[in-house]
DNA sequence: TATGAAAGACATCATGT
DNA sequence: ACATGATGTCTTTCATA
């Protein structure tokens, strides 16, 4: 494990907040040399703490709506049929451009993050595209109303 | 709503993946002048369409194991303490690092994304400060066992 | 590992097609 | 939408401590 001291780890919250910082400008914030700020990054990048630099989508952009889905297939007869129709149904889900998110959990639940432009048509997908997939035991919908941590991985997750 | 054009979406999807992408690489990669892809740019964002910069921590920063937890609250004799309590619940968690993402769903559910350094220590966290608060029906935990899509939330959401 | 200085690369902007 | 060039800023490297 690697450990961070207080200048790596004030270098990492303000790129997480912005990642357009320009060294120099975070060599005045951090009251360091550009050199210093530069070397930090280069190593924090080398050692794997900072694994890439990306963009979020703004909020015209990412659903409106979005929804925990919470999937429970059938025991089939034959065992060995769960796995192979729980992969099936990952893939399935992992295709659609609604589905931001795909975990499965244990050995007949797959959890879902999906999304919608607003509430009526999140409710649509779920029915048309979800709830209809063949040999499902339960489908438990949690909209969700209100984010207290972490509604920026709706923007992270949205592609385009 | 804006329309974007396939060129607004191949810069957004290389810039997805590295944001660190200088304007002459994405001319080179897009066989597009240097100038278009700078003003493309400067209109996303002006737009609203790209909201911001960010970074990705690495897989040694990162929990290990995470689960999904689904939190019902006790519904009280008097209904106006059900809100405080959801919302006070909610505060609790989000303040916890442990604790990735926090939703509110309808009026006595809150899920949260929660991680740890492997499978004993987030039981542990969840056994003794999760299952453990106060006036709840019930807790289901859902571990994480594979993701299919979106694996990279988990990257976005640690904090340092 | 930290720093200062210098060189090279880059973004940005104005102007014109 | 694209091309070009001028400008200032930023990154990167290297020598030194």
């Amino acid at each position: 494990m690697t450990q961070l001291d207080d200048l790596d780890r004030a270098i990492i919250r303000l790129l997480k907040r912005n990642a357009r910082l320009t060294i120099s400008e975070l060599s005045e914030q951090l009251n360091k040399p550009e050199s210093t700020i530069h070397f930090r990054i280069k190593k924090l990048i080398e050692k794997g703490v900072i694994d890439r630099y990306t963009i979020l989508l703004g909020e015209e952009m990412i659903p409106k709506k979005t929804a925990i889905v919470v999937i429970q297939a059938e025991t089939p007869i034959i065992e060995d049929f769960l796995e192979r129709y729980v992969n099936h149904l990952m893939r399935t889900l992992s295709m659609m451009p609604n589905v931001l998110m795909v975990a499965k959990s244990g050995k007949d639940t797959v959890i879902a993050i999906v999304g919608g432009e607003n509430e009526e048509k999140l409710d649509e997908f779920i029915n048309e595209n979800i709830k209809t997939l063949p040999t499902l035991k339960n489908v438990y919908v949690y909209p969700i109303d209100k984010f207290g941590k972490g509604k920026e991985l709706v923007n992270f997750l949205t592609e385009v």
